[in-house]
DNA sequence: TGCTTTCGCTACGACTCGTAGCGTAATGCC
DNA sequence: GGCATTACGCTACGAGTCGTAGCGAAAGCA
């Protein structure tokens, strides 16, 4: 994922299938030694490749992982249940659910913390990670919209810093519940949770 | 801190300053070389001591930063500013604040990263991190239901279930802001983000 | 058939880890 | 004051990981 073979390259190109491979065994490394005794080499042998070549496609193990985790979240959509409601309930159960997974659990909030030191790699998570599931609040609100459960919204600036706020407090809300607090987001929270964002905490 | 010496002991006692130098030298290692680039033995050279009396205190690296990081959580308090909003936009400017240090962001982040597949380790830091701070939490509704701004709390179990939900709502946005989004807490975004967790998404 | 790039493999110096062993320093108990 | 006990600083150690270099072979393209 680093580099892609340019396509009018000459000389032996890169094993598509290796790529699949390395990621899929760093996910399989996550699960069973977590990030940090998770080593390259240990990596490479797993995938069935040398050393040499992961190093020659990602940079480290923060690159790494990043593409390794980021496959998962991939899988997030938003049927339309009927009512806001309904539909952010939905989507913070699917997210609940691959936050739930330990390779998803150990990486995810480790390539965060090296991300506070390392201005490339915060830009590594947003674009492949965070910014590619703004998609879902996007189509949320445009649902409601259109059933008339939220005003339309005029101003384009404040609309976005609104997508970004709520974006925030779901993500954020679902990972301090699953990885700080160590509970499940099972239904009964996300109900709960989505009735304090939709209703907010004087309602209740 | 991991074993106290015990009251009626005999030998030479740990030293108290040699806990503090260490925590010290901690965090600022942790501003200097972020998680991943800090060595304990480069930690003890800082505090001027032996490694070898590091290793006898604390069983690890993620033992060490919990502690380090925990004491600077200890500032956080609720003044009172007259309304539950002003209350609760205070209280998270203050933790926004110290999540914008960077000895608070690179250790806080990669501990609880390590306690995906550590129970004891997430035990510590829910011991002397997280419930410590859920006093807040529990400080900020009393007195807004003294004001009457919140329904007196009945059923004492659905209230525990409601503090904990306000604190990953409130703890998670900002962490997510802060370390994901990396865009800073500021005041704009407070006062945004308490409008939405009082009155609710749909009021807006 | 040549040219180019990737591949697997081996080996390497540099570094960190966590522990052990030693002699010394500081305290409580008799 | 002397003794037992524990903490301390220091040094050294094997084990493990890091990231890179060099090699010959393989796989594409002109």
């Amino acid at each position: 994922m680093q580099t892609r073979t340019p396509a009018g390259r000459t000389g032996r190109p890169r094993s598509a299938s290796a790529d699949a491979a390395i990621l899929a065994a760093t996910r399989q490394a996550l699960v069973e030694l977590g990030w940090s005794k998770l080593t390259l080499g240990d990596v490479a042998t797993r995938a069935g490749v040398a050393k040499t070549t992961l190093y020659r496609r990602w940079s480290g193990k923060n690159e790494l992982v990043v593409d390794a985790v980021a496959e998962l979240f991939d899988e997030l959509s938003l049927p339309d249940r009927g009512s806001l409601a309904a539909d952010i309930e939905g989507v913070v159960l699917q997210f609940a659910s691959i936050l739930a997974r330990p390779e998803a659990r150990s990486g995810l909030m480790a390539v965060v913390a090296e991300a506070t030191r390392d201005e490339a790699l915060r830009e590594r998570i947003r674009a492949s990670i965070v910014d590619r599931q703004k998609r879902l609040v996007l189509a949320g609100r445009s649902r409601a919209e259109q059933r008339g459960e939220l005003p339309p919204s005029t101003d384009p600036e404040e609309s976005a810093r609104t997508v970004d706020l709520i974006f925030d407090m779901v993500a954020g809300a679902v990972v301090h519940r699953t990885l700080v607090s160590a509970e499940p987001a099972d239904e009964a929270w996300v109900r709960s949770f989505t009735r304090v964002l939709l209703q907010g905490l004087a309602a209740a």
